[in-house]
DNA sequence: ACGGTGCGATACCGTGCGGGTATCGCCGTG
DNA sequence: CACGGCGATACCCGCACGGTATCGCACCGT
């Protein structure tokens, strides 16, 4: 099978309809319906069902999207990887860290300081992102390792080793009532008519529906936060990076949140191997 | 990437020699040279470091070689489970369970028990492999779950579930001097110039040199046993399976060994979501 | 009931790419 | 220094892939 006829599914199988799917892919939808049905023909089986005023995916047709999704991300990562590989000055080729921007800086710093100082040590770049991308970063191969936080982060396919755990903390604008109190429970929290949660986007960019705020990233929360529109819970060491007018109360029986290493599993690198080693020794 | 290219990158990657390669692939050598370096064009790197008489890999040569082979193993993977989904009548297809000969016999036998029961069971088709063999397979496509042994298999990929841990024995013929004993160390059964342990082929069918004899499968095993040429470590589980003519004494020390189930982390498969279930339920 | 419309399948055509053969250029070797 | 082995280049051919035109069918609205 061809990457390129498992593009064509998959654009089919997301569309459910031969023109749009043709329109997306840039060509025209003749050749497209009977790329598809030599592929069937090829695999033995058919993959969609389909008159002329519905497709549907057969049984076969969603194991082939699930599995040819995870493969055509295989083979953008193994691109991806050997480009980069191949743009560096050889023997001293960088490795991409992706990290939530603005999670775990204490540990981040004392990562790249302690990995700067091992002998061998090669230039990290580190890759700033939002919330849970950078599961979707270190997958299609813009990045070789990542910092990535359970039980948010899906780490499902990766190789990783625990770094720390630590609890969470409701932040809160200064004078809201909770903020009297100096511990508070989820059930406390969630489900504020006031003080919604917010939502961030989902992979496609889009948003859930829901009552809270739709936030972009950390500064705009924040700043919803300050304005009393909403709250959050974070991992405790977000603390750290509060500006002065929010309050932080721990909540205990918040789900505690480990940092991870993760990286994928066939990696050959040394120097992701010597950053990982270097990261459970910290 | 096509994986056209793919094949004939890995091809001459593992020959290092472009005729060899073209060979293998069934080709000539001209069209696979300007294939190769069509790649690199379009990847922008140069794959292989090549004057008249060697052929080396590059960094980013190594690189495409390990996330190449992987992304083709997904690529197989994916075509396979789709065959496999299309040859079964519709909403009935049967799922493929992966264990090594032998092994968990015990274990096995309730698992296909245990799920038979549940509702909406499908049939569980077991493939019996020789030890180790369960990744390849489950990760080429031609098994859906398996059972493996840690730590002698490699789960790195997989999403697993613990099932059981146990200690390990050592099987030796009978009237050997350590039959008399009630329990051993590692240092008493390695290196033991008289009977050396067996050798397992590798994943390509050949053999490592060494003194022990190189095994197919496990009756052979056994067979030698009984013969006084070899011994073994195995799990206490498999003392169930053992003649009556070869003697288990306990290893206290060595590695205990977990069996887990394990699968492709996306699998979107009920069946193994529900084997998966009920074997952590056992 | 009947023409309209939207969609996938089929028919047919041109072209560009992938593969083949012949040959060159380079280098290590006896 | 002639030879042989190997990768690169030159050139040619066939077909597979993509495009346009059109068909057939099913579901509409009137």
């Amino acid at each position: 099978m061809e990457t390129r006829e498992l593009r064509f599914f998959v654009a089919v199988a997301q569309e459910l309809h031969f023109g749009r799917a043709a329109q997306r892919l840039g060509m025209a939808q003749p050749p497209l319906s009977r790329a598809i049905s030599l592929l069937e023909r090829r695999l033995g089986t058919r993959l969609f069902d389909r008159d002329s005023h519905r497709v549907a995916l057969t049984d076969a047709g969603a194991v082939l999207l699930a599995e040819g999704r995870a493969a055509l991300e295989a083979v953008e990562a193994a691109e991806r990887r050997t480009r980069r590989a191949g743009s560096a000055e050889p023997g001293r080729a960088g490795v991409v860290l992706a990290v939530k921007a603005g999670a775990a800086s204490e540990l981040l710093a004392k990562l790249l300081h302690a990995y700067a100082a091992e002998p061998g040590a090669v230039p990290v770049e580190v890759f700033l992102c939002g919330p849970g991308e950078q599961e979707r970063i270190l997958r299609d191969g813009r990045a070789d390792v990542a910092l990535l936080h359970r039980p948010f982060d899906n780490v499902a396919g990766f190789d990783t080793e625990d770094l720390m755990t630590e609890g969470q903390i409701a932040i809160l604008p200064a004078g809201h009532p909770l903020t009297t109190r100096t511990q508070l429970s989820m059930a406390d929290v969630t489900g504020l008519a006031a003080l919604p949660m917010p939502r961030w986007p989902d992979r496609d960019g889009s948003y859930a529906p829901g009552p809270g705020p739709e936030v972009r990233d950390h500064t705009q929360l924040i700043q919803l936060i300050t304005l009393g529109r909403t709250m959050m819970v974070a991992p405790e060491t977000s603390r750290t990076q509060l500006p002065p007018d929010v309050v932080a109360v721990p909540v205990p029986d918040a789900h505690p949140v480990t940092t991870v290493i993760a990286w994928p599993p066939h990696s050959r690198s040394p120097a992701v191997a010597a950053l990982v080693r270097t990261a459970t020794r910290l």
